[in-house]
DNA sequence: TTGTAAGCGTTATCAG
DNA sequence: CTGATAACGCTTACAA
């Protein structure tokens, strides 16, 4: 292969090897109704100029772009980029190419993301950020984009959800602890501005409490673990135990040390409940306590109920997925 | 706004509002040459029909396609999700899409991303993947494809490269501690097929214990912290001590939990070392001792480096970032 | 200031 | 089986 000077197009390689560009784009495209020969000739010089076809070309001209627009908020937690993962592992698998978007807390920023995904022209979207409503995806879809949305229950036409099931279990597990412990006053860690599913099992935690009549308090932490760990060593020179229920398993984890490294036992003492469950739930120790949900496997799901909406086959646009509740060391049962 | 049937084009909005395709394009480029009120008039129709340009046209058309390319390792590491994230919020500040294309564990596959990186138009590319050799990227210069190299010395035409200093500052530690302690025969963990960092690393490693004139050892562990976990509790069922050097942070934390849960003293009679520091480091209990890099900036700095490519401004092409040690509670000193 | 028309690099529909 | 030629949706000289 040559050093180009310039991007090599299909004419010049049809000049090359003395045959219309119709028949290099059915040499390219794998297409029948070309001679053995020519095709070997045709490829040869492809080879020889080293042609590499374009996808901004084809994709206008067939009005498929074979990539898919993927948006996630900028956190860097764990689970995002698990769940990333597991899109780009069949989109691999499928042959899409992944175009990536991430929102920051704006709706500002959540706007310019719809219309990125519109321009971009991809042929389909998988969305996992609480700042896009409903109205936004449901601009997406009516501009022909077919998308998966997750952890928001969504439907429409072109569109099809994955939503995740913490609450329930969340519900039975604190009932289940309020029931046997009646001193307990139970806390939940809120974070700032930090999404749907922690509102949706903040509003599950305080409607158990009321339900059972007992007192309970919600208290603001910091996003970092880092930040939280600090708080936390100073909350436990006042306190010295605490039933807490985390959002993710790295705050989890700032408080089981901070309460240890105050040299209070978990779980006897303080006990800690993570709602997110990642690897670091196995990491600390004490173990954390959590509801694990495979966000790998999320993320591969999504991506091949892209696939089947792509073709128009999703039978089930909502695809419901259950935590399950791993009862480690960081709570007593 | 109404619910489309198809998808808009220029050429619909230019005779929806009596003017040119010209006329239009100039509107929304914002460029100049159009009277207040016609650009008004224009920017109306284009509000009311929905208009969304195709960007895929934009690119063909201008040949800029704003995108970039992004090849990153399949492993889910913290780390590496780090400098995604980096580079992410960069590409969002300039404007910029990615195009996320993931490297298996082997050289076909390698091969074919290079195809796609090229084929895909991008219009610079950053590389972060150990599978993608030198000529790789050269291959993709010559496409006249500007191109940053993270965690690999490269230089060229179109081409600049991160690299990351680790070797200096793990043989310092090593050799000091090999100084101070005449009696320990450390113990490299070596993960199969891992990249260049550990393949480097194990070789300064292995260099310091041989100038030294000391014994070592250089162990397989799996790339799975839970599995080295247990093949650790296993390890300790013979051995009550050692020293030993991880590639990252959850393998040496696995260590240590498996130390630790044997009844083992860290860092008494057990010691970790790590490579890589991530958030691991400081959750665990004891903490890690690694060598640290902020894989974000690593992130930010490629995509800062690649905008200076592409508008050929780049002077230093090769930024190299030290590790810094940080002692922390897994090793003695 | 506005419009015309020729690209950009493909695919796809025809005839031949 | 092969080759013209018209799309695809946009930008951009060049004219008007």
């Amino acid at each position: 292969m040559e050093n180009l000077k310039e991007r090599v197009t299909i004419y010049e390689v049809a000049k090359a090897s003395g045959v219309s560009l119709a028949t290099v784009s059915r040499v390219i495209n794998n297409q029948g109704n070309v001679t053995q020969k020519t095709r070997e000739k045709v490829q040869a010089t492809i080879n020889r100029l080293g042609y590499k076809p374009s996808g901004l070309a084809q994709a206008l001209a067939t009005n498929k772009s074979t990539t898919i627009g993927v948006v996630i908020p900028r956190a860097n937690y764990v689970y995002i980029s698990s769940v990333l993962n597991g899109i780009a592992e069949v989109a691999k698998e499928k042959g899409f190419i992944i175009s990536l978007f991430s929102t920051s807390h704006s709706k500002q920023d959540a706007i310019s993301v719809v219309k990125k995904i519109i321009t971009s022209h991809v042929d389909g979207a998988i969305i996992f950020d609480d700042e896009l409503e409903e109205e936004d995806i449901q601009q997406i879809t009516s501009y022909y984009v077919p998308t998966i949305v997750i952890n928001n229950k969504v439907e429409g036409d072109r569109c099809g959800c994955v939503v995740f099931g913490y609450e329930h279990n969340l519900k039975n597990i604190l009932s289940q602890k309020l029931e046997n412990d009646k001193e307990i006053t139970p806390v939940f860690l809120h974070v700032h501005d930090c999404g749907r599913l922690l509102a949706r099992t903040e509003k599950a935690f305080v409607s158990v409490c009321k339900e059972m009549n007992r007192e309970y308090a919600v208290l603001n932490v910091d996003d970092s673990s880092s930040r939280t760990y600090l708080d936390f060593k100073e909350y436990f020179k006042k306190h010295n135990s605490g039933y807490f229920v985390a959002y993710r398993d790295s705050i989890a984890a700032a408080i089981v040390n901070a309460a240890t490294d105050s040299g209070l036992k978990v779980p006897e003492q303080v006990e800690v409940l993570s709602l997110i469950g990642t690897k670091y739930a196995n990491i600390t120790r004490p173990t954390l306590s959590s509801f694990d949900i495979d966000m790998q496997d999320v993320g591969r799901r999504s991506m091949h109920m892209l696939m089947d909406l792509l073709k128009n086959e999703l039978e089930k646009k909502t695809y419901r997925i259950e935590s399950v509740y791993c009862k480690r060391g960081s709570t007593k049962e």
